[in-house]
DNA sequence: GCAGGTAGCTCACTTTTGGGAAGTAGCTGC
DNA sequence: GCAGCTACTTCCCAAAAGTGAGCTACCTGC
């Protein structure tokens, strides 16, 4: 096996999220995760930050979750570590040039979020409201 | 009904998704969904559609993650479900118009993972070798 | 009177996720 | 020579999510 003769990797292969096992729905899923988004967010908004700054920033977090998404969006290229062996070590993330392209749609979907919150917890109520007098 | 007195909608409470308990980040969290935003995508894509053929599209689906999804996509106010009372039952879910306003963010996340797959798939292989080589 | 078709619901079970606490490493200042 | 700092890592355990099979309801056609 092996043996691949011809790689053309100039055109991206067609991937299918509505697939599964497709490499674009882990993708998907993944950069969709709750503490991705909010890490992405915090250093699209306030670049290079440390750790400690980050897990300030993401009230809530634990080291547990932040240290395994920090280390996923390293892995998949969409942030950076770097290390500096100083007295007590310091770790800054930023963002890779390939996380920055994904600055603008996880903004959106942000800003969504923050803009339609009062609607949605509107439709909410009524959708129980409804539900609890058996409409 | 409800006797709303003075109800003032035009601006929106200060939301943060940093914050903890906050209803953005809930909702952030809800709609980063991995089904949710496949849900989302087919009925922003193909428009209104039965049970079984979103079933169909969103390859691997279970019935209970898609009736979950669904349910919940609903009570949000983003998703419309309509029952026809026929000889088999016929239901239809659409997205609403607050469903619609996502139509964008949702779309650009969807695009930006079809886009970068190749890419970060290589970052990752590229991480994991030198990671067993030792670096 | 029973299979068939739609759109679920329910239950038992497995897998995954996440929290919290404790441990690690390397140097520093007292 | 030991506490203290940062940035983790590891462990155990509880909770949540997801799977698959079987059940419901209703009418139809044979």
């Amino acid at each position: 096996m092996a043996s691949v003769a011809t790689v053309n990797v100039t055109e991206a292969p067609s991937y299918d999220p509505f697939e599964r096992g497709c490499p674009s729905r882990d993708l998907l899923d993944r950069i969709g995760d709750k503490w991705s988004i909010l890490v992405l967010g915090a250093l699209g908004q306030h670049g290079r930050s440390r750790f400690t700054d980050l897990r300030k920033r993401l009230a809530g977090v634990s080291e547990k979750m932040l240290t395994q998404t920090l280390r996923a969006l390293e892995r998949d290229g969409l942030v950076l570590r770097t290390v500096y062996p100083e007295v007590p070590v310091r770790v800054e993330y930023e963002l890779t040039p390939l996380g920055v392209t994904l600055r603008g749609p996880v903004k959106a979907l942000t800003e969504w979020s923050l803009e339609h919150t009062t609607e949605v917890l509107a439709a909410r109520e009524e959708y129980d409201d409804r539900a609890n007098r058996g409409g």
